[in-house]
DNA sequence: CTAGAAAATTAGGTAAGCTTAACTTCGGTA
DNA sequence: TACCGAAGTTAAGCTTACCTAATTTTCTAG
């Protein structure tokens, strides 16, 4: 398997496809083609080289699919986005709203001695500041279920363990909130209409804030107590 | 002037004239294609795009030259380039010698905020691990005259300031022998037939080291003692 | 002052990666 | 079961950045 030499684009198609199925959703051209920022037409020709290439497995109009090949690329792509991410917020600063765009780029031109000299000065993280976890080197990941705060019951308390979404408006509004990984929340209740839901942030006598449903819906949390998820 | 979204190509050309004339070398088309590793028509063809960008000015069959507006894309991304290389070595703990490959891909892709967050860790530096200067963040260059290793007088002792060579193998090689920006060594003779210089290299009863004319050629040092440079 | 060689340019072509416009296919509803 | 809209593909074309082969310009040496 000396397959190397894939161009930053084919990257991104790649780890487009994987991030859609990590999410659980179906890798349809139209998803793909939103992901990315490109037009069908675009996404219909890519998939065709990276079928050629034994990378992705396609048959017009059906769904399309990673092949092993594949999917070992866009796994070693995906941690070195999520190990740049947590060096650049670890080592220089920058914040957990901010690193995603610098990521993106640099994840396609580190080597892989580059790679390894970042992970060895994180101590061979499993996690990245949104709480995504980090491929291994041998690409293996670590699996964690973890329930949406939207789905919480009333009364419950769980540690926020990732937020799901790299929108640095939607980050940042967060951090303000205090609801990072690793914050204690409480859940208090969703409102008898509208989908908005109140929680309590804090170990103590936290702040209260109310969320959009939405928004709830991309946090993930590990809940504390045993009665953890709402029915339905 | 709100120019940018220069591709990687553009900028390396932009970086691969300005380092042409920081050697006092004239810019020409076969030049480039050599600095480059691209043949001559790939340069006229990219003179005339960034002519067109007003980056560049030339006259068909004659020399080349950077306008101001090219010259600081150049510093600009030379400054990534060496911020890059000091920040591998010093804080990833990479060689001198595998520096410049890594940087040469990183420079066109780290933003102007990650641009000064290594700066800023680094104390806002002056020199790369070669010696080479790095313009500061007003693209303003520090100026040193500095002497050629072979162009020393015998007993003359000087101070290493920077190697102007960023092949690998010529770097380790130095590097073994302690060659290396900092180091004080000590003119020792050049042989009476074929190209070789004997040096000392360390401040009391270092190593004795005969090295080639076109390496000690590379080595540009700033003497210690008075009497400088052997004449013609 | 005029050959030739060296340097540079032009001509013609390829491949990646994108676009818009026009089409085909699929799958769910009436 | 036939239609219709959504999803996907094909067609045609653009830009960037390369290449090789052919041609033109420049400069130098005789
Ligand atoms: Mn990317
Ligand atoms: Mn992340
Ligand atoms: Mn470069
Ligand atoms: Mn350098």
């Amino acid at each position: 398997m000396i397959r190397k030499d894939l161009t930053p684009a084919m990257e991104d198609y790649l780890k487009g496809a994987y991030l859609l199925r990590e999410r659980g959703e179906d890798i349809t051209v139209l998803a793909l083609a939103e992901a990315l920022k490109v037009t069908p037409p675009s996404v219909t020709g890519m998939v065709k080289r990276l079928a050629g290439l034994g990378l992705i497995e396609h048959t017009p109009y059906r769904l399309i699919e990673l092949t092993p090949a594949g999917t070992a690329v866009a796994l070693e792509i995906v941690r070195h986005h999520r190990l740049l991410e947590l060096y650049l917020a670890e080592f220089l600063g920058m914040a957990w709203d901010e690193v995603h765009s610098e990521a993106d780029r640099l994840e396609h031109h580190i080597s892989e001695d580059l790679e390894e000299r970042i992970a060895e000065r994180l101590g061979q993280p499993a996690i990245d500041p949104h709480g995504d976890p980090i491929p291994a080197r041998d690409l293996t990941l670590p699996e964690r279920d973890l329930v949406r705060l939207s789905a919480l019951r009333p009364g419950v308390q769980a540690t926020i363990a990732r937020v799901s979404n790299q929108e640095p408006g939607l980050l940042h509004y967060l951090g303000t909130l205090g609801m990072v990984p690793g914050a204690v929340v409480t859940f208090v209740e969703v409102a008898p209409y509208g989908n908005v839901v109140t929680v309590k942030v804090g170990a103590g006598k936290g702040a209260v804030h109310s969320i959009a449903g939405e928004v709830a819906s991309r946090v993930l949390t590990m809940p504390t107590s045993d009665e953890v998820a709402a029915p339905h």
